[in-house]
DNA sequence: GCTACAGTACTCGGATAACCGCTGTCCGAGTCCAACGGG
DNA sequence: CCCGTTGGACTCGGACAGCGGTTATCCGAGTACTGTAGC
């Protein structure tokens, strides 16, 4: 089990371009250089969050992305299932309708007891990625990194975030 | 994210493994023929849980592998783990610590508050897979099962069990 | 008839290729700004 | 001086190679049975 590397840099991406002011937008490129990314690759994950209804996407030279809704609204799981794609970790390949004891398909109307509780761990998952918003990320990170840190995070916003389309 | 094909299978044979007598061994061509599966690609697995102290493998023409402990002694998380790694899903790239804004390593005492979301949820997962125990899912199949699928099994066991070793 | 031995067949164990998805990259479509020429 | 037009530059969007990891497989090491030969 292994996450998408995108995910990390999906998730500081939407959390910087959570404290850009109403309505403004960052293009990928300064994304890509806060955070000392490929420009080309993050592009790719910016992409399919925009796809996904996360952020919005603005063209032309004063354009760029922004949260599509409020920092309160986005959850950690809405970014991790973006990225990831909404499909199940654990895919039943419905082993116990396979060998030479198998029955016809209707005898398993039922569903298999371990997929059961593999997905019930995955809700477990989903639930508590669920709790996390991007509000509480960014409340969190303001107090606990390091002041200059903050400050340059600001500065950068500052100079580097667009007006508005 | 999406779980090794393995672990499904892996859970399936420690399930069927659990079934059989006191000290008895099972060996992997009879574990691959009832699930259907490949033996050589099913040994790889099993190697693997014996590796991590789940299952005892025996050499030799009455050997194959049985449980090293009870059924209500193996979690679901414990195969989990033994087949993907310990590792945790989200691995923390530091990104933080990246781009012009960095500082120096010290100034990042304090741990990413993304890695720490993320590894919570982790830890709910794996929470909810440890609940679930080996003689849990055995008991939730007899009970839900068709009664022709567990005949078939028991006489599968009783057929291809090897005497104690 | 009993025992020791060698051969054999069966098991697991580790090392080795093939396929797939994520990683990383590029160029094209669309859009806004700015400069320029005309009125 | 003001306005329309045109050119340019900047942005995102989709399509294209490269690589690591899981998948799938094979042959070698070890062990217990079995048949045989000797006592």
């Amino acid at each position: 089990m292994k996450l998408s590397e995108g995910v990390e840099a999906a998730i500081h991406c939407a959390t910087l371009l959570a404290q850009l002011e109403e309505g403004r937008t960052m293009p990928a490129s300064a994304l890509a250089e806060y955070h000392g990314l490929s420009p080309s690759y993050l592009l790719k994950h910016l992409k399919t969050l925009a796809a996904a209804g996360i952020l919005e996407s603005v063209s032309g030279p004063h354009g760029g992305y922004r949260l599509a809704r409020s920092a309160e609204a986005v959850t950690l799981l809405d970014v991790v299932l973006a990225i990831e794609g909404p499909k199940p970790a654990f895919r039943c390949a419905e082993i116990r309708q396979r060998g030479p004891g198998a029955l016809e398909p209707q005898a398993y109307a039922q569903p298999c007891g371990i997929n059961i509780a593999m997905l019930r761990a995955e809700q477990a998952y989903r639930a508590e990625l669920r709790k996390t918003r991007l509000s509480d990320v960014i409340s969190n990170y303001e107090a606990t990194a390091d002041p200059r840190s903050i400050a340059f995070g600001c500065a950068f916003v500052d100079r580097n975030q667009r007006p508005q389309g």
